[in-house]
This record gives C-alpha cells, sequence and structure tokens, in this order.
DNA sequence: AAGAATACCTTGCATTGTATTATACCTTGT
DNA sequence: ACAAGGTATAATACAATGCAAGGTATTCTT
C-alpha cells in the first residue's frame, strides 16, 4: 500500500472512529488495520499528537485480557476537527478524481 | 487545503495529466493549480524524481512567450505506474471513506 | 517457568510538500 | 537603453508524518 496516500489521512480516520465511541490504542490499531496497513509505531505517535493539541482525552481502564487500556474521547475540538477533517477529504478526493478521470487509462 | 493529504497523490495527478498528453512543467503548475493549490517548489523536484525513476524523459522547445520549456513525456515504465496509482488511489479512497461514512457526523 | 497474547511506548529514518531564492528569456512601456 | 513583469526552470533548507525495530509490562495458558 502507498504509503504517502495516508500522510494525514490516518488522523481523519482515527477521529472519525473515536467519533462513534471511545476505543483504547490497540482497538484503534486493529480496527483500522482492517481496512488500511498500519503499525502500532505510527497510531501511538498519532494519538499523543491529538492529545497534545486537545482533541481528545485519556483515561485508563482495567482489562481482563492484559495490560491496563488507555482510552481516547474526543473533546469538542476534536469532534469539530473532524467533521472539518471530513469535508476537506471528500473536497479534496473529488478534486483528485477529476484529473484522473478518463486520464490514466484502463486497458 | 490539508498539505498532508497531498502527499503521493500529486505524483498521480502528474501521471494522469501526461498520460494525456505531453506538458511542460509550468503548464502541469497551473493546471493542477486549478483544484490543488501547489507551488512550483514542488512540481520542479517532482518532475525531477519522475525522471530519475525513468517514468518520464524530456526535451526542449522553444516557446514565442519565453523561456524554453522543457517538456516531460510519459514512458511505458511511467504509464504502468499511472495506471497502478490510479487504482490503488480509488481503493484506497473507498477504505478510508468505509470509516468516515457515519463517523465524523455532519450538523 | 516459559511462551504467547494483550497493550503501551520510544527512537531514528525515509519520503515528500513548502518556502525561499536564484537564474534566464522575452515583451512592453518609458 | 532600461526597468518591470510574465514565462520557465532549478536548488536548498525545512517540516510533517508514517514505518521498522526495539523495548516494557500484564495476564493467561501450558
Amino acid at each position: 500500500m502507498n504509503i504517502q496516500f495516508k500522510k494525514g489521512v490516518l488522523e481523519l480516520c482515527a477521529l472519525a472512529l473515536l467519533a462513534k465511541k471511545n476505543r483504547y490504542g490497540y482497538e484503534l490499531v486493529n480496527e483500522i488495520s482492517k481496512n488500511i496497513s498500519i503499525s502500532e509505531g505510527t497510531i501511538y505517535p498519532l494519538l499523543r499528537r491529538l492529545k497534545s493539541v486537545g482533541y481528545v482525552t485519556t483515561y485508563l481502564e482495567e482489562s481482563s485480557e492484559g495490560a491496563a487500556r488507555k482510552y481516547y474521547q474526543l473533546t469538542e475540538a476534536g469532534k469539530k476537527m473532524g467533521k472539518e477533517l471530513k469535508e476537506e477529504w471528500l473536497t479534496f478526493v473529488k478534486k483528485v478524481n477529476s484529473f484522473i478521470k478518463g486520464g490514466v487509462k484502463n486497458g
């Protein structure tokens, strides 16, 4: 999978998944990995960044299956950013598609 | 516009535009700028990269409007890469959209 | 005790877009 | 002739972010 395509988009994916419900880091890695190949070394620094800019808050919860889980919860700023990023993304995709439509022929 | 979204996608756009016809650098800057905000400092290094990996060849042509123009022409490898990148992009977009669909609510 | 699965974190690296600056050609106005 | 501005290419230092690789700790199974 093209690494470059992911730049910035993983933040959108994380915010989108957190908009549905609070999740812990390892869970996010697994959820996103279902569609997009990523590693923990990508997600943990990303989550740290989201926290440092105030898009999420965190709280710990014990687990019966292993180490304690750190849950991430969207702040109001995080929800707002998620919506903005989503709109930006959809607009961006339309613009890119206008270039490649009929541009790079298939077959 | 989110800078990170553009990573890797500008290469796709350039290959797509060159698939339609040969173009010179400045022309590509203007074409892409119609939809996506970019600067010359982005396109010229990109074109040099495309040439260094063998996706394009170049030739000079005089212009009646200013300095000589360096035209870029896709190689077979470039055409192939363009098609592959396009497919990858379309697949990637679908996967991202599956996350944000109903995820980050609007309104 | 050993191993595997769960869960978190850090570091150095590679890639690629950006801003800035420089070069050079040509046309137009003064 | 000269300055200004549009056309066109190029080099450099910088910033953001995903990745591989490695590490720590907890819990369950064998």
